[in-house]
Formats: structure tokens, C-alpha cells, sequence
RNA sequence: GGGGCGGUAGCUCAGCCGGUUAGAGCAAGGGACUCAUAAUCCCUGGGUCGCGGGUUCAAGUCCCGCCCGCCCUACCA
């Protein structure tokens, strides 16, 4: 994309009685690293994220709880949800929860303009109901008995007694008027419903034929109410989703020109719930008159010992575990470069040590370190000037160049775990390339041959430039490790502020100035003495 | 029932519109080197590409059938 579009990206509002895991913390991370790569490149960078809180199951658990429901809301917020973003080093730039204001405004914005062009009706919802859950249930929920007092009838699985057939007086949706426009919108747009997987998934799923879709509920009151009809409360779903616009001024006058710049948006969610953001949300917008999004990419799910991760089978593991060994950027370099974005990935802790040690301490931790050392104790801590550049020279500049090319073009496909190896090539070659110059021999030499003192010269400014576009680079996705480095380099006073390297130029050789000031490094990623089985037993 | 995705070296996975002896990383074995977080670099081993048919000069890569796994089939976020 051209440097200073806009890029506004959210995750899902997630829904505040939840206990983070490392699923949510896996999106978050995902859109942070896509707005850092933009927000680095000079595009008008917008991330959002933020807690969904209304709905009958927050009701219900803060009524248990003796408490209001916006106090249990609040409670989460603070306790559970706002943490999970310090956990992982999310840097958004704003945090809507529905229960705002603004929210708010716009929703009842936004309902009141489909009502007043037609595009809501009252109608009546009938469905079954499970008394002992207070709940409507599907059919999946139900079983069917053979024998006893209740053959032949519907009944609640969790209860094993007979559900109800009850009408409901609803507002709808009219959202089967736009099966033809969303299927010509996937049909013109191959790309706005990503990956593959998912957009087959949701074509096949309108074209089996769109409902209407209820958008009001009366029997609870923990919601945003219908403006011409307080009796009703707005469905949890078409609350949540028109968080992404009212975030960004959707609603308010006063906002319009901010709502002109952000919108569309790419939503990253997790391929469970990309229905209601590649079907239902474009509809609703569509009947508002508004653009639909820029993209809508389903990112798969982590999987543990092969199955969904789940914390009724004690799967479930807290992004806190994982950080509190590794560190939060290990975490975000992890799971963005092990998994192919997309599609569901194996987790264990086995692979995740693994590969930090591999990957992080061995490879770039530890080139980091070797050139580092030999800076400080070849030049006393100075970054020499690089003399004639040979072929080998040439072609690390190539990798970098290419890196960055590469890189860049893999992030806007939202191929996040290519962006990442194709910067490490940049890790790979670096490594090769000490080994067979050997600047440890060259220093050797280098105090009575003038020649292999400018020859050691030259690699070592190779090496700590090639570090330069590293920690540029690696910036989205390590924002820690990196800007140790960058200290460490002493890149700040030729280059300024690591965050503020225009990531698009990264690949452009001689940045780094001859001369800047290297610091000893302490390991960027210290090996993990603990061993595994530790801390497996956690999971 | 209908539909989607996947089943490729011990492990995790690449293999785009079919085309030379099927690849990578990790793990394993051997060697080199010492600047570095005992790290780095090089080499090697190892695969009936789920099964059975078919199309083709040629199939992991297309078609049909079957087996296995996960998922979707709307109002639980």
C-alpha cells in the first residue's frame, strides 16, 4: 500500500466474562504486529480492540455475584481483559467496551436509521425454550428420547426435560434481501474474506439461503434499548459488531471526519465467529448505506495435544504462563512464526522451547551478541566504517534488500509468519557470513596489515548494519528485544528513535553511521535453564 | 444428510496454474571453527507423498471412489 494510507485494524471485542487465554491473546497479538508494521511504515495506523459486556450471561453471573451488571463489566475489564494487553505488549490506540457512551450512541444511531428506512420489521421469534436454562436452544442442543415419560419429545440436553415451544415478539432484520449483494461483493472482492478455507466456507453458507435475523430481545434488559421501543433490548451480536464504527465516531457529528479517515476497517477474528463478520456485519452496513469493511481474515485456532484448545479440557492456558517464563516477546515471535496465519496451529511447550532456543538465544540472540562483542573489543566499542565491499558484502545487502521487499509484501497479504521468515534470512545469512569471513582471524592480523584491518572493518559494519535492519524490522514483532538492541547498537544518536525507522526504507544499505557508540549487550533472549517438563505440568 | 479443510521425512510444516533425482526447520549422526548465550558454519542419513482406480508423454499436484481427523450447517460472543 502506499505510504501513509490508512490502515485501521481491530480484533474482536471479546466478551468480558471470558477468562483470557492464549487464543485471545494470539489475535491480539496478530493485529498489533500488522498495525506496528503499518504504524512503522507511515500509515495512518488505527488499532482497536476492546470488551464486549452486555447480553443475558453477564446478567446472570453479576446478579449471582451480588453485584450490577457494569460493575461486574468493570470489574473484568480491570482485572482480566486490560492486563491481557500489558501481558502481550499491545500497543492500541484505542479500547471501546459496549457499555460506552459513545457506543452506545451510535448503536441506537444506527438501529433507529435501518428502522426508519424499512429495513427492520416486528416479527415473531419462536423457537424452543429450556425453562431450567431461562435459554432458547438449538436443535443441536436438543436430544430426541425413544422411551420413558417423555418419547418422542425435544429434550434439553443439560436438563433432560422438555423444552417449550415459545413466540416471542422480535424486531428483524431484514437480512435476506441481501443475499444477492454479499455474494456478488465475495465474487467481485476474492479477497475480502480471507483465508481461502473460510471465504469457501461462507459462501456456501449464504448460498444455502439467508433468514431474517432477530434483533431484539425482551425477557432480560441488560442491553442497549430499542429507541422506539424500550421494552427491547438489542441482540448481543448487533451490539458488538457496530463497536468497529463506533469507535471511530460513527453516530456523532461532531466525529465525522475521523469516521471519514478510519473507515474501512480489516478485522482480524478467529475463524469461529467469521461469519458474523463476513455475513452479517457487510449486510447491516450495506443497509445503513456504509462501506463495508476492507477485509475480514479468520485466523485459525491454536490447537493443544491436537485438539481446540478448551478450558473445560483443562487446555486452556493463560498467555500469562507463557510470559512469565519466555517474555512477552518470545510469545508474539512464537506464535506469529510458528503457525501459519490462517490456519490452525499445534502448540505445546515442547516446540515453543524449541524453537526459542533455536531461533531466539541461538540464532538471533546470540548474533547479536557475537557481533556486538567483537565491535567492543576490535574498535573499543565504536562502529568502524566499512572499507571496499566484496561480493560477499554484496550479497548480504541483497538478502536485506529482499527481506524487506518480501516482508512488506507478505504483511499486507496478512501472511504475517512469511513476513517473519523472510526477515530471517537476514539472521540466517548474517551468521553464515561471520563464520566463513572470520573476523576473529582478520583482528589477529589487523595490528601490523592495514589490509585486513580495513577488511575487519568492513565485515564488522556489514554485521552491525545488518543488525540495524534486524532490529527495524523485527520491530513489530519484538518491540523489546529490539529496542535493546538498538541501544545496544547505539544506532539512537545517528537515527533517532527505533519505532520512528521508516520499516518500507529498512532495506536500504549504510544507515547505521560509522562511529556510533556500541554498548555491551546482555543476552537479548537468555537461555531458559528451567527445563520443560517445569513448566509443561502447568498446562 | 449437505458442505469446507486437512491426512507429505521421528516432530511441525512448504510444495502456486501437473513436468528434471519430493523440500525446509527442529531432532539424530559426522566434521570445521572459537567472535558469541557450549554458540555458529558445513556435510549426512531418512519419506510406498492416507488407500484404490482413472486421465495424461508426465500426478504429491487433476478426476472418481473409499478410509481417517477437524470444522461448518444462523441468532451462545
Amino acid at each position: 500500500m502506499a505510504s501513509g494510507d490508512s490502515f485501521y485494524v481491530t480484533t474482536p471485542i471479546f466478551y468480558v466474562n471470558d477468562v483470557p487465554h492464549i487464543g485471545h491473546a494470539y489475535t491480539e497479538v496478530a493485529a498489533d504486529v500488522l498495525a506496528r508494521w503499518h504504524r512503522q511504515a507511515g500509515d495512518d495506523t488505527w488499532l482497536l480492540t476492546g470488551t464486549d459486556e452486555h447480553g443475558e450471561k453477564i446478567l446472570r453471573t453479576a446478579v449471582a455475584n451480588g453485584v450490577t451488571p457494569k460493575q461486574w463489566a468493570d470489574q473484568l475489564v480491570e482485572s482480566a481483559w486490560k492486563p491481557l494487553l500489558q501481558t502481550v505488549d499491545i500497543a492500541n490506540d484505542d479500547y471501546i467496551r459496549t457499555t460506552d457512551e459513545r457506543h452506545e450512541k451510535g448503536v441506537t444511531a444506527f438501529i433507529q436509521q435501518l428502522h426508519d428506512d424499512g429495513h427492520i420489521y416486528e416479527g415473531v421469534y419462536e423457537g424452543y425454550y429450556c425453562v431450567g436454562c431461562e435459554e432458547y436452544k438449538q436443535l443441536d442442543d436438543l436430544v430426541e428420547t425413544e422411551a420413558g415419560d417423555y418419547a418422542g419429545r425435544k429434550l434439553c440436553k443439560i436438563h433432560a426435560l422438555p423444552v417449550e415451544i415459545l413466540k416471542e415478539k422480535n424486531y428483524f432484520f431484514r437480512m435476506s434481501g441481501f443475499q444477492q449483494q454479499l455474494l456478488d461483493l465475495y465474487e467481485s472482492r476474492p479477497d475480502f474474506v480471507q483465508p481461502e478455507s473460510v471465504r469457501n466456507e461462507i459462501i456456501q453458507f449464504v448460498k444455502q439461503g439467508l433468514e431474517d435475523l432477530s434483533i431484539s430481545r425482551s425477557s432480560f434488559d441488560w442491553g442497549i434499548q430499542v429507541p422506539w421501543d424500550p421494552s427491547h433490548v438489542i441482540y448481543v451480536w448487533f451490539d458488538a459488531l457496530l463497536n468497529y464504527v463506533t469507535a471511530v465516531g460513527y453516530g456523532d457529528p461532531a466525529q465525522r471526519a475521523e469516521f471519514l479517515r478510519r473507515w474501512p476497517a480489516t478485522h482480524i477474528v478467529g475463524k469461529d465467529i467469521a461469519r458474523f463478520h463476513a455475513v452479517i456485519w457487510p449486510a447491516m452496513l450495506m443497509a445503513a448505506g456504509l462501506p463495508v469493511p476492507k477485509r475480514v481474515f479468520g485466523h485459525g485456532w491454536l490447537l493443544v495435544g491436537g485438539e481446540k484448545m478448551s478450558k473445560s479440557k483443562l487446555t486452556g492456558i493463560a498467555p500469562q504462563q507463557i510470559t512469565e517464563v519466555f517474555g512477552s516477546d518470545a510469545f508474539r515471535y512464537y506464535f506469529l512464526r510458528a503457525i501459519s496465519f490462517g490456519q490452525d496451529g499445534s502448540f505445546s511447550w515442547e516446540d515453543l522451547s524449541a524453537r526459542y532456543q533455536a531461533e531466539l538465544a541461538n540464532g538471533f540472540g546470540n548474533l547479536a551478541s557475537r557481533v556486538v562483542a567483537m565491535v567492543t573489543r576490535y574498535f573499543t566499542g565504536s562502529v568502524p566504517a566499512a572499507g571496499e565491499y566484496t561480493d560477499a558484502e554484496l550479497a548480504i545487502q541483497r538478502t536485506v534488500a529482499t527481506a524487506v521487499a518480501d516482508a512488506d509484501a507478505a504483511m499486507e497479504r496478512l501472511a504475517i509468519h512469511e513476513g517473519i521468515a523472510a526477515i530471517w534470512t537476514i539472521v540466517d545469512e548474517l551468521n553464515g557470513y561471520l563464520t566463513e569471513q572470520e573476523p576473529w582471524v582478520l583482528a589477529r592480523g589487523a595490528a601490523d596489515d592495514s589490509a585486513a584491518a580495513e577488511r575487519l572493518g568492513t565485515v564488522l559494519y556489514t554485521a552491525s548494519e545488518g543488525l540495524r535492519a534486524l532490529a527495524v524490522l523485527l520491530s513489530p514483532v519484538m518491540p523489546k528485544a529490539t529496542a535493546t538492541l538498538w541501544d545496544a547498537l547505539g544506532a539512537q544518536a545517528g537515527l533517532g528513535a527505533l519505532t520512528a525507522q521508516p520499516i518500507r526504507a529498512a532495506g536500504e544499505w549504510g544507515q547505521l553511521p560509522a562511529g556510533s557508540t556500541v554498548t555491551p549487550l546482555a543476552g537479548l533472549f537468555p537461555r531458559i535453564e528451567e527445563p520443560v517438563s517445569a513448566v509443561s505440568g502447568a498446562a
